[in-house]
DNA sequence: CAAGTGATTAGC
DNA sequence: CTAATCACTTGC
């Protein structure tokens, strides 16, 4: 399968990007192991500048968020809690710093390298949650800044859906962003197992 | 349900 | 410089 072409990450409607990004496969190759790789089925956009949950909130620009500003197609991966990484594919041009988390995959290709790393457990608990996927599929500060074009990281067409299987809600783990934790940015595939919290 | 963990940030 | 915080997960 083909890479999706820079021209997708693009656009300024991140609300947009981050519903069709349900249904992709997210690829990550192993020098050893070969493709890994899951199926996207729960994200969360994050407004740049008016979105008190975005790092990139009221501009606020710092040596960890930088990648916001690169322009759209690149990773920005960050450090939380002491011990998770977090994937996010930055959109629109640059200096437009919007990003979309990744917050849960199926399991496509290359699920025994996700139990070498994870550790021995069901199938549905290797990759429901963004520091979850970021282990499963060997993401950490490395890949922060690469580019979705090129080889250490891409995105490909992998299944078509429906809108009446995609959900919307509220994003999770931000209570301090006010009326912006309102807002209904985050997306899922509905029913699917692997959505970290279903509603 | 609460602890764990350390980079990052804001605030002096 | 120091202290508080955090796009989470796991095990009690």
């Amino acid at each position: 399968m083909r890479k999706l072409p820079r021209e997708f990450y693009l656009s300024k409607n991140t609300a947009k990007i981050a519903r069709d990004l349900l249904g992709k496969l997210l690829v990550v190759p192993d020098d050893t192991a070969g493709r890994v790789s899951g199926m996207i089925v729960e994200v969360e956009a994050y407004l740049g500048q008016a979105d008190r949950a975005a790092h990139s909130f009221g501009g606020r620009r710092t040596a960890r968020n930088e990648v916001m500003y690169g322009g759209g197609g690149h990773v920005y991966v960050f450090f939380v809690y002491g011990m998770y990484y977090q994937l996010n594919i930055v959109t629109g041009p640059a200096e437009h710093p919007h990003a979309i988390l990744i917050r849960g995959i199926e399991p496509v290709e290359g699920i025994e390298v996700m139990w070498e790393r994870r550790g021995k457990m069901k199938d549905t608990n290797l990759t429901s949650g963004p520091g979850k996927l970021a282990i499963a599929l060997g993401v950490t500060h490395e890949l922060n800044g690469a580019d979705l074009t090129r080889k250490h990281i891409w995105l490909e067409e992998y299944r078509s859906l429906e809108k009446k299987e995609i959900k919307v809600g509220k994003r999770i783990g931000i209570d301090y962003a006010g009326e912006d934790a309102e807002k209904q940015l985050r997306f899922w595939v509905k029913g699917n197992p692997f959505v970290s919290k279903p509603v």
